[in-house]
DNA sequence: TCTGGGGTCCTAGGACCC
DNA sequence: TCTGGGGTCCTAGGACCC
């Protein structure tokens, strides 16, 4: 928490509906609900005369169009939104180099990185309006609201309380004053389920949870989550705002229409998915040793597997048979409406070149190198290549001692499934060399 | 036919090493 | 022979955010 409110929290009002609205005059002043059409889908954004009608964000289509069916709904032009985005961080940038971007709508501003020295209540004033016409001017009408606060925390809880097109700002010393008859939903971090468990404990206000020690949160909700929620509601956040944020993962999903049920249109799925992954990987010079896919039963139960390489990978080929081989140990006969894959452990470099004189798959004559003994322990599926009298073949699956083999050639296609003990000698393999990106 | 997609962070248990 | 810690890495799941 610092001296002065020199913290800024701008949210771009209803910020997809609001692009469509200003694109297309004819939905100006009525209902406008962006998010996925089909039965499946969920509403992200809707415009304020759609929640008149108590449409909200996240809420399923379906239910949003039994409120307002005389609604326009709409897919989303996410290059728009990028678009309308690049500006507006732009302009923010032109106040500090300091600016923390969230999301496409939303950023915090570091005013005391920026020129700013004057942190008065009418000098703040009069930087945040001039801010929000500029946004306004060079967004061809976008409003946002804004909070200032002496911490992140009270940036965000300001720029909520005055939406749309709002402004406030919170003075130094006022924090406490302001939170106390809050529920405890304001706090970030607190979702449904902590609510509800503090609910039960008889906590419904920041006040509420201000009465509690420190040991007792620690006690209910762990050691991190207790210890942050206790200083939030003393308003105590020292938080930095942080311009540039390394991606962790990268990652694909999609929900279907209709429950998935052949492994073969499963495997398909996953293997598009998985070419998206390495191309966004490709885009932004990174690859990844961990691959992991998320499977959504019919039941809405939701299972993940990840395996991780011994170095980076953005292969495709690769990416997509590891997401295959995970997903064969799953029991999905009973219908998927999801799946997905990622990529996580990311570094900035690829590993092309493990073994050095291995860059090619080699030809079927070609002499195989010895396995090295270390990797007779640790076989991976999906990237070791392995020859036996059957031929060439790919390690599907390994554990306990067994190795499996799938003889599956990009000529052949996908052929024999055979399984071996893990210190066979007929068993030869190499590093998988990626040919297929080469 | 309730319940998206792209992320982040945390926890807990097991393996493994010193 | 038995009993330990601590630290790191990995996996699976869950909560949360926009």
């Amino acid at each position: 928490m610092r001296q002065e409110a020199s913290v800024l929290h701008l949210d771009l009002d209803a910020f997809y509906a609001s692009v469509e609205q200003r694109d297309k005059p004819s939905l100006r002043g009525k209902p406008v609900i962006v998010g996925g059409t089909g039965g499946r889908g969920v509403v992200a954004t809707c415009s304020y005369e759609a929640r008149a009608f108590g449409v909200r964000s996240a809420m399923s289509t379906r239910e949003a169009r039994a409120r307002c069916p005389h609604a326009a709904f709409l897919g989303g032009r996410f290059a728009a939104y990028g678009e309308a985005s690049r500006i507006v961080m732009a302009l923010l940038r032109e106040v500090s180099p300091l600016v923390e971007p969230l999301s496409l709508d939303e950023a915090f501003v570091d005013l005391a990185a920026g020129g700013l020295t004057d942190f008065g209540v009418d000098a703040l004033t009069a930087f945040a309006e001039d801010l929000r016409a500029r946004v306004a001017e060079a967004t061809g009408g976008l409003t946002a609201s804004v909070g200032i606060g002496t911490s992140k925390f009270m940036a965000k809880v300001a720029s909520d309380l005055q939406k749309p097109d709002g402004l406030v700002i919170v003075e130094p010393g006022r924090e406490q004053q302001l939170l106390r008859p809050m529920a405890v939903k304001v706090i970030p971090g607190v979702g449904p389920a902590t609510a509800e468990r503090l609910r039960r404990a008889g906590i419904h206000t920041v006040a509420d949870l201000e009465q509690r020690s420190e040991e007792e949160l620690v006690i209910e909700l762990g050691q991190s989550h207790g210890h942050s929620l206790w200083r939030l509601a003393r308003a105590l956040d020292d938080r930095p705002v942080i311009a540039e944020r390394e991606a962790k993962s990268v990652s694909v999903e999609g929900t279907y229409e209709e429950d998935l049920t052949d492994p073969r249109v499963m495997e398909a799925l996953l293997t598009r998915q998985a070419g998206n992954v390495a191309a966004r990987l490709a885009r932004h010079g990174l690859s990844g040793r961990t691959i992991s896919i998320k499977v959504r039963l019919h039941d809405f139960t939701t299972l993940s597997r990840s395996t991780t390489l011994p170095s980076p990978t953005d292969s495709a080929t690769t990416i997509a048979r590891l997401a295959r081989t995970l997903l064969a140990d799953l029991d999905t006969s009973g219908g998927v409406r999801l799946l997905g894959v990622g990529v996580s452990g990311l570094a900035d470099w690829v590993q092309d070149d493990l073994f050095g004189a291995v860059a090619d798959a080699p030809a079927e004559d070609a002499e195989i190198p010895e396995v090295p003994s270390r990797m007779r322990a640790q076989w991976w599926p999906g990237q070791d290549v392995v020859h036996t009298a059957m031929g060439r073949g790919w390690v599907w699956g390994a554990g306990r001692g067994v190795v499996t083999v799938r003889f599956e050639t990009a000529e052949t296609g996908p052929g024999p499934v055979r399984s071996y003990r893990a210190d066979d000698p007929e068993l030869s393999a190499w590093q998988r060399p990626d040919p297929a990106e080469a």
